[in-house]
DNA sequence: AATACAATTAAACGGTTGTTTAATCGTTGA
DNA sequence: TCAACGATTAAACAACCGTTTAATTGTATT
């Protein structure tokens, strides 16, 4: 293997694949950096039952508060988020707040890990 | 709207689906239970990238803690938990252990996050 | 105008998570 | 068997996250 300038002495002696494959790799994983700002939001169990529910129908803050037994702060600090992100789109109607999903893409990933993980457990 | 009894009395009046709809859509949201245990995986930067190197070619600890910048125990502990969620394997071979992905569909899962949120950034 | 109500926001709390440091285990080679 | 090295584990720490409580905003009704 040629020798090549180490950045870490510190992890092993030998670094298995060669340098160039080293950096290979480096620049490859920068295809996946940031994409797990997304799994994040899916990362919540609440915020994927919103997503999933707002894929079906409209509904207001209170609607999702009464079907998933919760707060209405702790609905609506999730509810922040998905807006902040762009996932869901928001209507004002009198009192209620009524929301809707802006974003399908998201649902194909739910879908996507259910077809794959749900006769696992 | 036929009258009926109320899980909780402190969210908001008037409930506005249905509450069969109500039912119906608690019976639906069971349906995503579970999975964001799943996303919560993806939804640490360092997995993902673990994940996505480990689809490219087999690699041993200190690979990876070379090409990702990070302490061994760091990644060890990473490795740790996609070992427990059966999304690796390994093979010791010497000093070194092995890691190789033993999941195709979380591959998947990043791949189309990929094609569907690449170009927003 | 005043009250009621849905929703949002702010602050505080508890729990979880990821990284670090240090110690230990397992394997290899002298 | 002893030393060296890769990997794992344990403990400690800091940072982040989600929920709760309380206060505030905005809208509709009387």
């Amino acid at each position: 293997m040629a020798e090549c300038n180490r950045s870490r002495q510190d992890i092993c002696d030998q670094y298995c694949p060669s340098c160039q494959e080293r950096d290979r790799l480096r620049e490859k994983v920068l295809e996946v950096a940031g994409l797990s700002e997304l799994f994040k939001v899916l990362g919540d169990e609440t915020r994927t039952k919103i997503i999933y529910l707002l894929s079906e129908e409209e509904l207001c803050v209170c609607d999702l508060a009464e079907i998933l037994d919760m707060s209405l702060p702790a609905i609506s600090h999730h509810l922040r988020l998905l807006k902040a992100m762009r996932l869901v789109r928001y209507r004002r109607e009198g009192k209620q707040v009524y929301y809707t999903l802006d974003d399908g893409h998201i649902v194909s990933l739910i879908h996507q890990a259910q077809e794959h993980y749900a006769e696992e457990r």
